[in-house]
DNA sequence: CGACCTTGACACGAGTTGTATCAGACTCTA
DNA sequence: TAGAGTCTGATACAACTCGTGTCAAGGTCG
């Protein structure tokens, strides 16, 4: 399961190598299930996703202790439920992806991950901000739209974000 | 000399390793001397300072095969003599000198280097591309530069740049 | 002429990264 | 409440990256 081997030169059939592990983080194989802690009177509006590790893991087809790993650098910051499990909310996945594309397609270690991530948490907050700035001229709030798209495309960022 | 080992965890005493190359890519002593070829004739106000590779790895203090391996990743480009020598000018040390900065300060790794220095890239030429487009706004250029100028600030760059 | 450069290749030690595993304790659902 | 799953923290591993070092065979240029 969750093998996501860094690219190898040869795609080494994986027999004796297949010792599973002692104890699996998760061995169940039932449908992605939501955890529910607290959440549950938050309103359904509000949760929409919200997913225990395991759960997250085998959405992302990556290792728990990789998910583990992100947030203890600071790349992700999932929700907790009273008694401290993660709880991966949709955009916690979706970042996640970004990182892997950053990461494996890119081929960014994981502090370059963390100054791209920055970068667009930047990006998009000075965007917002020349937005108010410019309320009154909407002609010139027409052009930076336009041109912070652009940038934001330049960057090779995958479809999805 | 270029020693420019990464981190060590230790300051090991350098003593047996000193060892020496058996040929040094530079045994002179002398002062940086500008190599000339062709750009003689460009006159004194463009070329200020053009160096052949062992001159800058001195300057930088780095190995010259450290140089010639950005360069073929595409991080620099400095320009060449007739016979193919390296020239490396004042904004060719300059970006080296970045490159090492998110290099050694930042972690970051090479496809790291060339992802941020392609984001710079774009962002300076978006800058450029507002400017002109809100010629006739005064106010809203203002504004944008502002803003722009504290994107950049957010970036960590070093002072020097 | 000779010091220095070119390309291309190979090798090294040290660091990074994702994965794997363990122990001991805790959480949460059935 | 049992027990599957999670928590933290640690250690370990193979495969990778990176700067450096070296070599060979040849070219540049003062």
């Amino acid at each position: 399961m969750y093998q996501r081997p860094r690219l190898r030169i040869e795609n080494a059939p994986q027999t004796a190598s297949q010792t599973p592990p002692t104890r699996p983080e998760s061995t169940d194989l039932s449908p992605a299930q939501p955890a529910r802690g607290l959440e549950q009177d938050e309103a359904v509006i509000e949760v929409q996703g919200v997913y225990i590790i395991s759960v997250a893991a085998r959405l992302l087809d990556m290792h728990p202790q990789t998910l583990r790993k992100y947030e203890k650098l600071g790349l992700i910051n999932p929700g907790r439920t009273i008694g401290m499990l993660r709880l991966y909310s949709i955009e916690d996945i979706k970042k996640v992806r970004l990182i892997r594309y950053l990461s494996d397609e890119l081929g960014l270690n994981l502090a370059g991950v963390e100054f791209a991530l920055t970068a667009f948490d930047n990006m998009s907050a000075i965007k917002q901000r020349i937005g108010s700035r410019l309320e009154g001229i909407p002609a010139a709030q027409q052009v930076v739209q336009e041109e912070m798209d652009l940038l934001f495309e330049s960057l090779n960022l995958p479809v999805d974000r």
